[in-house]
DNA sequence: GTGAAAGCGCTAACAG
DNA sequence: CTGTTAGCGCTTTCAC
């Protein structure tokens, strides 16, 4: 025999019926154990593999789901990644990782993996859906798709998120407790609604507390390392520069920290700075990170779970499922100077 | 019309053949600029995607590849996997990305991978075929597979890499030109070539300045942040603590140098740091960890080509492939105090 | 409990 | 240049 090996080998060699192979090697309940024993050991003895596009083809599914995140290199994505891996696999599901690198074009090429066959449903965490014209209008209505972390807004897929809003409220008002009273914030790539969240907390602990924010003190980033530095370095150029900072995420929040050393400010004892994520190396920076946590492990389950929901022909949940995320207070914020 | 449209769909409502029909989505060469045209229009106002199950089964092949790796959760791997991925998609593949957590079994689960058609070849960065027995003997001979940054010897599959040794001897060498005589080191999962190989580049420059290596002074670490931690404590419990440690990747000394502070110690005024890998916020950190650059850009680039390659059934090369790593000397490195 | 036969959607000979 | 035909390897009726 040449080749690879085919269920055809197998029942050629047992004298017995490829479908028969094909029922044993699939647990059915309609063969003998003694059979599906024989069978298997024969499969195994010729080191048989199924092959996956007849048996996709034939089934009509991938039993792969996909997940498209914004950025792969963010850590953040990969804690929710695995997570998501161990709820699929569990449930005989493998995970394709999809990065679009906030290029919309390829959000339709990961649209289009589903429709082609690649995946049976899928993760989204890029915050918007293709082009508001709508690559996802050419999916069916009810497609498996849920949508974690972000929001969008009428899309009718089920959410999983965290209130971002309270969250950065809480970042904020832990910053004004302490007795600041210039507080800027570094905004994530807007009109995302996750930075848009995220910026109207910081704006609603303002209001509520009776401080202004300054022209100039909303300086935008976009998640990376050097926008925070950037944002940072902005802040620095205005007259009255703040005593403390919310930054939207970890990773700017690292940038802008670099930054405030270089200009030989001191964190945080001349200026406190509150990130929002909790990366695992957040812990281990210097000063350790004041951050906002977020149930990374509970967020990728959960999105999973529900996928796998729908994908088995289940209800899933009409309002967002929102999960908790709590201020973790470390080494990069104190009460202010004078 | 109901469901998703076929390829007999387009044939119909054009009343030409499915095969026409293929050809023209598929560039051939065999049909007219206008019947493909007319083709594409139709198959653009049906919506229509051709299903990768029944072109993969039909042509055996998946245009996929895979880029298994010990841990995503590293950020060092995925710098590799964009280039990989940029490199695979240049060529009309895309990337699968396989994690194995160190675990054999799922290692032998992505070898099946191969077999079973989910794609045509792998990149592999596990530093270890699964069971020396070898679920690889599984594989034919010459199959396409490209180990990168590890070292499998004696498998005949082409290899990128870098040379450990050299790279880790010029970071001790650092060390000692600094004038530093208790130089430790901090290994990663012996015994895994790679974590060998650093050890020996240490154990070579130590040796050629004549330097002894105490009893204690090669604490194993597995290259995660907790374990540079518990490795640096082991070596502060010491009668005879070191002034210096050589760490085998920068997540462990990112530990080590959180573990150090919370003793009391200064980097780089007590202790000097020297990583390895030259992560993304490496330079962000504070201090700036000195560390070994490693070409992530062309690791991924160079793999993949040669895989590419492979693939074709073109030639490969026999010697590995070597690049260039370089130490990059910053903030966590200086002379040792007395 | 097992076998025979059909067909998933596509591409690649082979004719014309 | 286009159409006809066959078949990739598997699963799943439908018979028995």
């Amino acid at each position: 025999m040449t080749g690879r090996p085919k269920i055809k080998d197998i029942a050629a060699a047992l004298g017995v019926s490829p479908a028969t192979v094909s029922r044993a090697l699939s647990d059915s309940a309609l063969v003998t154990a003694e059979t599906r024993a024989r069978v298997r050991q024969t499969a195994e003895a010729l080191n048989y593999r199924p092959n996956v596009s007849a048996r996709n083809l034939r089934t009509a599914r991938s039993m792969a789901v996909l997940m498209v995140v914004r950025d792969v290199g963010n850590p953040f994505y990969l804690d929710i990644l695995k997570s998501v891996e161990a709820t699929a696999r569990a449930a005989g599901y493998s995970v394709l990782m999809g990065n679009t690198e906030n290029d919309p074009e390829r959000e339709v090429e990961y649209f289009d993996m589903l429709r082609d066959g690649h995946a049976d449903g899928m993760i989204l965490m890029t915050g918007k859906l293709p082009r508001a014209d709508g690559a996802h209008h050419k999916l069916p209505p009810g497609a498996p798709v849920v949508i974690a972390l972000e929001t969008i807004a009428g899309s009718g897929f089920p959410h999983v998120q965290i209130d971002n809003v309270a969250a950065s409220r809480a970042a904020v008002e832990h910053l004004i407790a302490l007795g600041h009273r210039r507080i800027a914030h570094i905004t994530g790539p807007l009109p995302e609604i996750m930075s848009a969240d995220r910026r109207d907390g910081y704006r609603q602990a303002m209001q509520e507390a009776g401080l202004a924010i300054p022209e100039g003190y909303e300086p935008n980033g976009n998640y990376l390392l050097h926008s925070g530095a950037a944002a940072c370095e902005a802040l620095f150029a205005l007259a009255e520069p703040p005593t403390a900072i919310f930054v939207a995420n970890d990773e700017m929040a690292f940038g802008a920290i670099h930054h405030l050393r270089g200009i030989g400010r001191d964190v945080p004892g001349d200026v406190s700075v509150v990130g929002f994520d909790d990366l695992y190396l957040s812990e281990a920076f210097y000063p350790p990170l004041t951050t906002v946590h977020q149930p990374r492990f509970d967020i990728g389950r959960q999105a999973m779970s529900i996928l796998l929901k729908m994908l088995s022909g289940g209800q899933v949940p009409l309002e967002p499922v929102v999960l908790p995320a709590t201020l973790r207070i470390r080494g990069t914020t104190a009460p202010p100077k004078s």
